[in-house]
RNA sequence: GACCUCAUAGCUCAACUGGAUAGAGCAACUGCCUUCUAAGCAGUAGGUUGCAGGUUCGACUCCUGCUGGGGUCACCA
């Protein structure tokens, strides 16, 4: 619902007949009024001063007359500095909640034919989910789910890294240590389980190198110690022995593929346990066990092409340096591929599955290097897809100590951030006593609704570009610009609307229509309605959650102070009681609209 | 060393892509439950937007330099 669009071409016309100036549309644009002026929306007439030889006062009065000649709907207006504020008659807002109210799907639009995949969460398998990847997943599940709204046809996917070097320190120290055990014989979450391994494969393995150096120095002395620690990490047996496992799981070895299976599918269970909790899903999974070796035959292409070159010793390369890059290895000398080559293979493989107009890669910053390669190569070869890859690349999730590490331990895991926040939402809620009614099913559900709405709103509603910080010190609130604000305003709008019905107030726009005097209040939740179909397409634009987080806060906070100061029930005029609560069931719609978009769920109750 | 990126209130984040007096939440303080859910609402206090220049009618936003954090520059993924 843009409500400025019709005076544009009013304006166009105003510059054309008063100063003979052609202008076109998109040089206008709005920006609405900030509370301190009076007016819906303004218009700022600097930018007009060059094509127009006027003072900015007199020519924001002419547009300003010209525009209430010509529009019914404006009330009034009026001028300050550069600036022309523009208030519109009440029947517009009216007749703008009438026509949302009048909208089903609201904000969402009817596909576009196009089509995109966003590929996110693509674990490791040696070791369980934690708060990074909980950005990551959240960011990934969130902008499909904003790409549908804008029409698309989304195929979300999980590219799996579940082979490589560090798999097999995870199997290796199990091997060695595990004594059989088994996520049934132990009780612990398979993902945890094979994650304990790999830690433990650090530990060994620091020992392991540790006495190795010490050898070293006692035979060589007068060597530097950097270069014998450096030689001592290389040469570690253990490190070897993994190096070596990796060797036969490429060549098959069965009792090594045996064991990677097992440890694997121990490792997914966990994942799906997870996913799960987290309320995401893909509609495919793709595992780098079967497309680590694609991508050799588009090495082939480049070099038949004369894009790639060949060194002397065989390895294959690209020059990127005219792009402002540098050179780049697709190829070993021994024909094996590395990260990229594989990643030119899913390319194709995923275009091949799901021919897209975009791609979109949630992945981190830290990879910003590879995707630009990635992306150029692609377009090089001119693939149709390529120019339609994005790389959401997102900022790390700190700790005040610093970057979470893995192998050190010093990680948020997600299980246990998930069960602490079911734990903070159940004491929370108990101590209110507003749900002592519900069945103990029903309240834990509630629990977990609360729980993930707070961690989800927490991770979405920063910049995903930006690097964010997580205090474990401090638990996520449930209080102020959260999660749970978002879900408690909600609820309490179901419960006006449960009355409604109850005392049968008619909210239909016939009942409302010849509401006249509207409160400021009223006016300003019904402009924060009007202005969601701009927010889902900007979040689309931008690959930004973030928007629409925004959005639904700014969308709640209007409401709440109209719940506050305004009466619904108690309100003499049949008009303006139908208006509150047709406004209420508006808000509600779109409050639930957004948290979907953000893979929040909206409660009638809590 | 080269390139990329970030720096906003005590803390965590915004700022409609160059517009008016930079906004929220948390923490602190003050009011408001005999009317629809107080997980709420209203208010007070808190800022030289890292520093120095420049561009322009106008700069948190663009340009240059500096300082400080993070990242990348692997025949790892």
């Amino acid at each position: 619902m843009n409500i400025a669009q019709p005076l544009i071409p009013t304006i166009c016309k105003c510059f054309e007949e008063k100063f003979n100036v052609q202008l076109s549309p998109n040089e206008i644009s709005f920006q609405t009024t900030r509370k301190e002026f009076e007016g819906d929306i303004t218009l700022v007439i600097f930018p007009f001063l060059k094509k127009v030889q006027q003072k900015p006062e007199a020519l924001a009065q002419a547009i300003g007359e010209y525009l209430m000649q010509h529009h019914q709907q404006i009330a009034r207006f009026n001028v300050i500095k550069g600036f022309l504020n523009i208030s519109f008659a009440h029947t517009v807002w009216v007749e703008t909640l009438a026509q949302i109210a009048n909208t089903t799907h609201y904000g969402v639009l009817p596909a576009n034919g196009q089509k995109v995949m966003v590929e996110y969460s693509s674990p490791n398998t040696n070791k369980p989910l934690h708060l990074g990847h909980m950005r990551n997943i959240f960011l990934g599940y969130s902008v499909a789910n904003i790409l549908k709204a804008n029409g698309y046809e989304v195929m979300k996917v999980n590219l799996v890294n579940d082979r490589g070097i560090h798999i097999c320190k995870s199997m290796l120290a199990y091997q060695k240590f595990g004594k059989g055990e088994t996520p049934q014989s132990t009780g612990i979450k398979g993902d945890h389980l094979v994650g304990n391994y790999y830690v433990v494969f650090d530990r060994e393995n620091k020992k392991a190198t540790a006495e190795l150096l010490a050898t070293y120095q006692k035979t060589y002395p007068n060597e530097n110690p950097e270069q014998l620690a450096e030689l001592a990490a290389k040469n570690s047996p253990l490190l070897l022995e993994a190096q070596e496992m990796l060797r036969r799981w490429e060549e098959g070895d069965p009792e090594i593929v045996q064991l990677w299976q097992t440890m694997n599918n121990w490792v997914y269970e966990g994942f799906d346990a997870t996913y799960q909790k987290m309320g995401v899903d893909f509609d495919k999974t793709y595992y780098e066990s079967n497309t680590y070796l694609l991508g050799k035959a588009v090495v082939e292409e480049g070099l038949a092409k004369g894009l790639f070159f060949k060194k002397e010793d065989g390895s294959v390369w690209v020059d990127l340096t005219a792009d402002g890059l540098d050179q780049k290895l697709l190829l070993r000398a021994d024909g094996t591929s590395v990260y990229i080559t594989q990643d030119l293979g899913t390319a194709d493989m995923k275009y091949a599955d799901f021919p897209m107009q975009k791609s979109v890669y949630v992945v981190g910053n830290e990879q910003d290097y590879h995707f630009k390669v990635l992306k150029l190569i692609l377009q090089k070869l001119g693939r149709s897809y390529a120019d339609g890859i994005y790389h959401l690349s997102y900022g790390m999730v700190e700790l005040p100590t610093g970057k979470m590490k893995s192998r050190e331990g010093t990680v948020v895991d997600a299980d246990d951030l998930i069960d602490e926040m079911v734990h903070i939402a159940r004491e929370r809620t108990k101590e209110l006593g507003k749900i002592d009614d519900f069945e103990s099913a029903e309240a834990e559900a509630l629990y977990h609704m609360l729980a993930m709405g707070a961690l989800k709103y927490y991770l979405l509603r920063v910049d995903p570009k930006k690097k964010m910080l997580f205090n474990p010190e401090e638990s996520i609130d449930f209080q102020g610009d959260t999660g749970v604000y978002l879900q408690y305003t909600h609820a309490k709008i179901a419960a006006i609307l449960r009355r409604a019905r109850e005392l049968g107030v008619d909210a239909s726009p016939a009942a409302f229509s010849n509401a006249t005097q509207l409160a400021p209040q009223e006016i300003e939740l019904i402009q924060v309605l009007a202005a969601y179909p701009k927010r889902v397409a900007d979040a689309a634009e931008e690959y930004a959650p973030s928007l629409i987080a925004a959005y639904a806060y700014e969308l709640a906070k209007t409401y709440s102070r109209l719940y506050a100061e305004l009466s619904i029930f108690n309100e003499p005029d049949a008009a303006l009681k139908s208006l509150r609560v047709a406004l209420s069931a508006q808000t509600a719609k779109v409050l639930k609209s957004a948290l979907q978009l953000l893979g929040i769920q909206a409660p009638e109750r809590m």
